[in-house]
RNA sequence: GGUGCUUUGGCCGAGCGGUUAGGCACAGGUCUGCAAAACCUGGGACAGCGGUUCGAUUCCGCUAGGCACCUCCA
């Protein structure tokens, strides 16, 4: 099995990855807050840990990759007035919160399959878990590092202090948070401005509430990450992601948790995305410069020149780096929507180069020269192999380089740009000038069909085979020896118009050496 | 105020102590009825100032700009 390096915040420093259980990883990340349509920047960790989890499966490692819903506890501020997000947004639309949840859940899960990412193993709620919230609460009590307080608990992080490090993850100590910290109104129930909620009482009009041995309440943000983690993953485990924005305090509180109640910080590498920006800031809702996914894929945001296909998105993504900012522009999206473009070109003619020299891909289907997607949900469970052997050098070159860059903390840029390399040498295959040989073809088409389309999760929406394809395929062929035979008569003007028409419904029609090629945009 | 990160050619973005990814855009060429695509070739960058070094874009320091977290945020 190839060595995989990741960038570790808890070290700030590559390190080799061994999963605690060899052979298996457990993964947690933490999924989205569901009181709002997901944005770009949900987007960021979606696609980055799901080719995170791909690399996984792919490198020969059983996955089970939790990814949580937070349906309750998630607060406005921290002041004691603060108000749960999802209930406010119930307030405000006039249904009931679990509406609100149900509806933007769908709303996730739908955009997330529309980015091709894979769904989680576990899709654990943090209402669905109550229980076991109450019970990590009483453990954290017991061991003293919480204390009640007049119907709600806190964290007592001085007290933690005093025996751990608070702040391990992020970098910093008590006291630079302590100067830090804003005095908010309503925190008279809280020893320090930096304890944090472990249990909140619930005021009388409130609706989700549940009761506990401290009366009616709801549970604090950060704990649902902790015991969810635990409970489907155990009590130490391999990776946790999420945003660069969570590492403070949420990821913090749920390390000071887990070592309160359990002993353990429980998680070997904690793994950050940083964010995207738009014109240099932060992409965040309080700043509202927000664009959601599905404005992009329709183009309705004023801020968008045009539509970005979902697989222009993940492309765009997987064009940086996870750990660097990515800076949103329309150009910057253009440009990754015509790369991809070509890659997707190139793994076509790839598949017809393949074909020919009598191997099949085993993503697309058994007919058409275009490589299907994989179907949601899925990956590919075929595990890498360890070398490209009988290749030309350049073949190799590519085929090392692919999976040097993947597992080099996840580096795929420079994987993609080895990927451009190979879309040269097909190219220069297809127009003749250079034949690959047949175990090259072999070679290069299991490496788009591992990496291109099962790690990377790049997928050819205009081929995505619905049965109509194929009557499509038919009509195309008909109206392009229509075409051509208008044009064998020199009927210019009717070949051209033929060409305009279809262009209208945007096929394009390109003339090439072999006749005439055509592609849906 | 505290902590950390960052500054790469027209744009986006990798990387690295010595041979400087890739994509998009641009220019020239091949091909073509035209168009498009494809291919070939090309120009161009490492914020500024010092230092370490045989040699720095890469390491160190300073200056300037930008960003993130410290409050909810992926």
């Amino acid at each position: 099995m190839r060595n995989l390096f990741l960038t570790n915040t808890l070290s700030h420093r590559k390190e080799l990855f061994t999963p605690v259980h060899p052979g298996h990883v457990g993964m947690y990340v933490c999924g989205p807050t569901v009181y709002g349509d997901a944005h770009l920047g949900h987007a960021r960790p979606g696609v980055t840990y799901d080719v995170l989890q791909k690399l996984l499966r792919h490198l020969g490692y059983k996955v089970r990759y939790v990814r949580n819903i937070t349906d309750v506890g998630h607060l406005e501020n921290d002041a004691d007035a603060g108000e749960d997000k999802i209930a406010k947004k119930a307030r405000l639309a006039q249904l009931e919160p679990m509406e609100v949840v149900q509806h933007y859940t769908f709303r996730y899960h739908e955009a997330m399959r529309l980015l091709n990412v894979a769904e989680p193993s576990i899709e654990p709620r943090a209402s669905g878990h109550i229980i076991e919230q109450i019970e990590t609460v009483k453990k954290i009590l017991a061991a003293g590092y919480a204390y009640e307080s007049n119907g709600s608990v806190y964290f007592d992080v001085q007290k933690y202090n005093e025996d751990y490090h608070y702040g391990i993850l992020s970098g910093r100590n008590l006291d630079d948070t302590r100067e830090g910290t804003r005095s908010l109104d309503g925190q008279d129930d809280k020893r320090a401005p930096y304890d944090f909620a472990l249990w909140k009482k619930a005021e009388p009009q409130h609706i989700m509430k549940w009761p506990s041995p401290w009366g009616e309440g709801f549970p604090g943000w950060h704990l649902e990450c902790s015991v969810m983690g635990e409970k489907y993953l155990g009590r130490e485990f391999d990776i946790h992601g999420g945003g660069m924005d969570l590492m403070f305090p949420h990821h913090e509180c749920e390390i000071a948790q887990n070592v309160a109640s359990r002993g353990t910080g429980g998680v070997r590498y904690w793994v950050h995305n940083n964010m995207i920006t738009i014109n240099g800031q932060k992409m965040g809702k309080s700043l509202g410069n927000f664009i959601t996914l599905p404005e992009l894929f329709s183009g309705s945001h004023p801020k968008l020149d045009q539509a970005y296909s979902p697989m222009t998105i993940r492309f765009f993504i997987l064009q940086a780096h996870y750990r660097s900012t990515l800076d949103f522009s329309n150009e910057a999206l253009q440009a990754a929507e015509k790369g991809l473009r070509k890659i997707l070109q190139a793994y076509r003619d790839l598949a017809a180069l393949a074909h020919a020299a009598g191997l099949e891909s085993a993503v697309r289907g058994s007919e058409g020269s275009l490589p299907q997607a994989l179907v949601y949900g899925e990956y590919l469970d075929s595990v890498a192999p360890d070398q490209a052997d009988g290749a030309s050098d350049g073949v190799r070159a590519i085929f090392e380089g692919v999976y040097d860059a993947l597992c080099d903390d996840l580096n795929t840029p420079v994987a993609i740009a080895a990927l451009f390399e190979a879309v040269r040498l097909i190219n220069n295959a297809k127009d003749g000038k250079e034949p690959l040989s047949r175990r090259d073809l072999e070679v290069l088409l299991r490496l788009f069909d591992d990496i291109v389309s099962g790690v990377l999760g790049l997928r050819d929406e205009a081929g995505s085979d619905d049965g109509s394809q194929k009557v499509v395929r038919g009509l195309m062929e008909m109206v392009l020896e229509q075409r051509a035979a208008a044009k064998a008569a020199r009927d210019w003007a009717r070949s051209d118009a033929i060409r305009d028409q279809l262009k209208a419904l945007g096929i394009t029609v390109k003339d090439t050496k072999n006749g005439a090629e055509w592609t849906l945009e």
